[in-house]
DNA sequence: CGTAAAATTTAACTGCTGTTAAATCAAAGT
DNA sequence: ACTTTGATTTAACAGCAGTTAAATTTTACG
């Protein structure tokens, strides 16, 4: 019996159309369309660019899309996009576990690769690290079949004043941020206590081992906690 | 003072450039220039298609173009294919020391990669390896100057029959070919007897650790030793 | 409601890497 | 030296992913 991939039926995507799909489901996780602008920001090509190109995907049956309102994956686009989802976050942990690189490094070369990648690599890497279920900074890795664990994060400003846990996720994939929330002691598995969060989009106060830290919103809101 | 690489000037070369240097590279090793029929087969694109690509390097100072005659690198075009080089057998040496790809396997994987990888992960493999100076096969790493070690390597068929050695490189990239010659143990390392070699084209009998192996021309060939 | 601004699409074109088919050149044999 | 064969190049074109500029649609505001 010839062994079978989840995703044998996906060939013939190159590059540029997995990037497509990789932008378009994360700009739709809320559920709302992606808008042509969005996306091509995203990508850095123009919104001409990138309204052909989507016009070329939803003739491959990639993407729904709907003229002037946006972009949805279709149920094969979304497991194109999931796989690509899953080499990436995979590759951030190997780079960060295996090849020391620090975790502001991570997501350039996990992107350059993850395109590059065939299956035997992702699951070489997938048993190297022991099956992780989340990259390093936080995010969750799907499985082969596109299913995501089921954990308990929430947003850090959600929270009341006084609340304990641990920083579970990071949402950012911008190296200077990252780098200084690093240096902060902010990664996942810190233990945080949640001082106050200033009205008016003031300052967010936090407790870590490292002593008090003081965050503007922008950098407040990407942190996720699982409350203790 | 800022970090300069010997190939920061190397930008702008794209995937199929890159695998256009490489090619060419490995056919002019003896000194003759490369045909355009031979590159066309080694890249799977058909004459025409090498004819107009090889014109277009020369127009870009790459290769030096003879019409009809063949192609022969420049200086330029060799230091960006040494360094493709440089990638892809540290890569091969990376897959299967740290990742445990077996020897047949690393070629197909690391030609993926090769063309992905940036010089901070370059550079980061060479340092988890220890500075490798072969990749499994026992082709020579160059450094990043494109120099290569000085070996005393010699073809097993220019030796008498009753040299000892030690098996320092099989020069191919066929993975079954790659398999077989392991499973007979005959890998770099590997200390070997020549017994005979058949006349007439014949069988070429070795004793290895495992035993006595009898090999055909086309693999014996590939075999190149360092005499006791 | 109508219009200005913003977002999006379309049109025409570029660059790259390839294709097939036809033309051309080179090498070798008689 | 001529001719045939094989290698190589040229010509015309295709597919992909992008560009700029113009046309169009949507949205939002007064």
């Amino acid at each position: 019996m010839a062994k079978t991939s989840t995703f044998t039926d996906l060939v013939g995507v190159n590059d540029a159309t997995l990037h497509y799909l990789d932008v378009i489901y994360r700009l739709t996780l809320d559920g709302n369309a992606a808008n042509t602008t969005e996306i091509a920001a995203k990508l850095g090509v123009t919104p001409s660019g990138a309204s052909v190109m989507l016009k070329r995907l939803a003739d491959r049956k990639l993407v729904q899309l709907t003229p002037y309102k946006g972009a949805l994956l279709t149920s094969l686009g979304k497991r194109i996009a999931l796989r690509t989802i899953r080499r990436h976050r995979l590759l951030e942990m190997f780079l960060g576990q295996v090849m020391g690189f620090a975790w502001h490094e991570v997501d350039l070369h996990a992107h350059a690769l993850e395109t590059s990648i065939n299956e035997a690599f992702e699951d070489r890497m997938d048993e190297m690290l022991d099956h992780p279920t989340r990259c390093p900074h936080g995010h969750l890795i799907p499985n082969k079949n596109g299913e995501f664990p089921v954990v308990n994060d929430v947003p850090l400003l959600t929270q009341a004043a006084g609340t304990r846990g641990t920083v579970r996720c990071v949402d950012t994939d911008n190296g200077d941020w990252l780098k200084y929330l690093g240096e902060q002691g902010l990664m996942p598995g810190a233990a945080v206590l949640l001082r106050s969060i200033a009205p008016y989009g003031g300052p967010v106060t936090l407790e870590t081992k490292h002593g008090a830290v003081s965050l503007g919103r922008n950098l407040a809101e990407l942190i996720y906690i699982e409350p203790a």
